[in-house]
This record gives structure tokens, C-alpha cells and sequence, in this order.
DNA sequence: TTATTATATTCCTATATTAGCATAGAGGCA
DNA sequence: TGCCTCTATGCTAATATAGGAATATAATAA
């Protein structure tokens, strides 16, 4: 194991800290194995952008990867991300809207 | 509102991303509130540097602040993110220690 | 006022990350 | 073999981040 554990985890939130990788979390999470030209597609994202995202969140253990003919295909192999995200959705959600309001139709943060 | 609250969110995992925020998160969720002193003594870090730390997780709204008299006190303001990491050691940890074993006393990365 | 303590900020440098584009590799099929 | 599709990698410029040292700010007390 890595001497230090915290930097583990923020091997992993670092990962998770990129919007388009969220984005490719959430497809997979929805509808599990996935390819990576499928992915490229619901996103509207060129296919190198998606394949160096995907690596990124490989190398930390997030997803795995399946080779089947000419398509490699994902998915999710830390479920607990799954829940870390969803956990997000309903408490960090609200949170977050809490912090903003809008005044006479202008974004403001309280 | 931000226009794409998957930005939010990796702004928030970004906060996240590194060993020392989430060692004064650690103390924060355990201690309560705290002083900037006493964490930068705690982790026997340089004062400025833990400002900086502490600024980057305010700024996502992780946590906040409330002067009393010339200390400054923390203390977590997303109690989701606690669960967060609560999740983390919880699952991750032996996913994580699932990856790695000790062959001849030597770490290796399966 | 000055001094002291606690905290925040600034500056600089080194390093890391990202996006975009081009290209290389790998597998399947004619 | 040659061709096509899918995927991965390499390169570069722009941007972001981190660490270290110095300094600025704020509150309190003498």
C-alpha cells in the first residue's frame, strides 16, 4: 500500500474532479458497460477527449475495462463512487442551492 | 446557479483532492470547530498554509468560518462530504487494499 | 500609540493538468 | 495482404495548482 493513505484518496477525488469525468461516471452508472465510441457519442466529445478521461479514472481503480472485438468497453468497478455521487445528488444539491439565490432575475451568491 | 452543475461538483471534488485538505477535514469532522493554529499545529504545518488550504475548502462551501476575537474557527458546513469520506473508509479501503498485496515484503500493484 | 498574536494574502517558481490536433496501434473483414 | 473501424498515445500551448518565503491585515492589550 501507498505509505499514506490520504493520498489514495485524493488520487481518487482528483480523478472524480473533472466535469466530463463525472459526466462519463453518471453513463455508466445508468447504463453500465458502455463503449468508449458510445460514450464519445452521448456526450458529444471526440473519442481521444473521452479515451484519456476513461484512463484517468482506470488508473485509480474507479472503472475497468473490457476488450470484446474492436470495442473496449467500461465500467464502473467502485461501486461506493456510484453511492459517493448519488449521495452528492441529494445532499450537496440542496446544499449547494441553498448558497444561491436569484434577484430580480440576476444570479447572486448569498 | 452555475450554468452546469456537473461543474460544481468537480469543484467540490477538486477541494477535495489533495492529502492535506482532507487531513483538515479528518480534524475538523472529529474536533468540531477549530482554530487555524491548532490545526496547523496538529498537522505541523505552516500557518499561511493551512490558510490556503482552509480558503480552498471554503470556497466550494465545504466549510466555514466564524471569527472570536483574534482565532479564526472552522468547522465542516456539508455534512454530506463527512459521509463522503465516512463511504470512503468504509468501501474504498478494502477495495483499494484489495488491489495491493505484499509479495516477499515488497509492495506490488497487482 | 506600540507591541503582540493570529490569520490572510501576495509573489515567485516549479510542477501538473487540460484541450486540441495528429498519429499510432489493434482487431476484424474482404 | 489491404482496408476499415475503434481505441490509445504523443505532442504542444495554455492554464491551473502547489510550496515556500515574505508581508499585510485584524484584533487585542499594554
Amino acid at each position: 500500500m501507498p505509505n499514506d493513505i490520504y493520498d489514495m484518496y485524493a488520487a481518487i477525488f482528483k480523478a472524480l474532479a473533472h466535469p466530463t469525468r463525472l459526466r462519463i461516471l453518471e453513463i455508466l452508472a445508468t447504463y453500465g458497460e458502455m463503449c468508449v465510441c458510445n460514450i464519445a457519442d452521448k456526450l458529444n466529445i471526440d473519442q481521444p477527449a473521452v479515451s484519456k478521461h476513461l484512463a484517468v479514472l482506470k488508473n485509480v481503480g474507479i472503472i475497468e475495462s473490457r476488450k470484446q472485438g474492436l470495442t473496449v468497453n467500461y465500467k464502473v468497478r467502485m461501486p461506493c463512487v456510484v453511492n459517493f455521487l448519488k449521495c452528492a445528488d441529494e445532499v450537496l444539491e440542496a446544499d449547494l442551492k441553498s448558497r444561491y439565490s436569484f434577484i430580480n432575475g440576476k444570479e447572486m451568491l448569498r
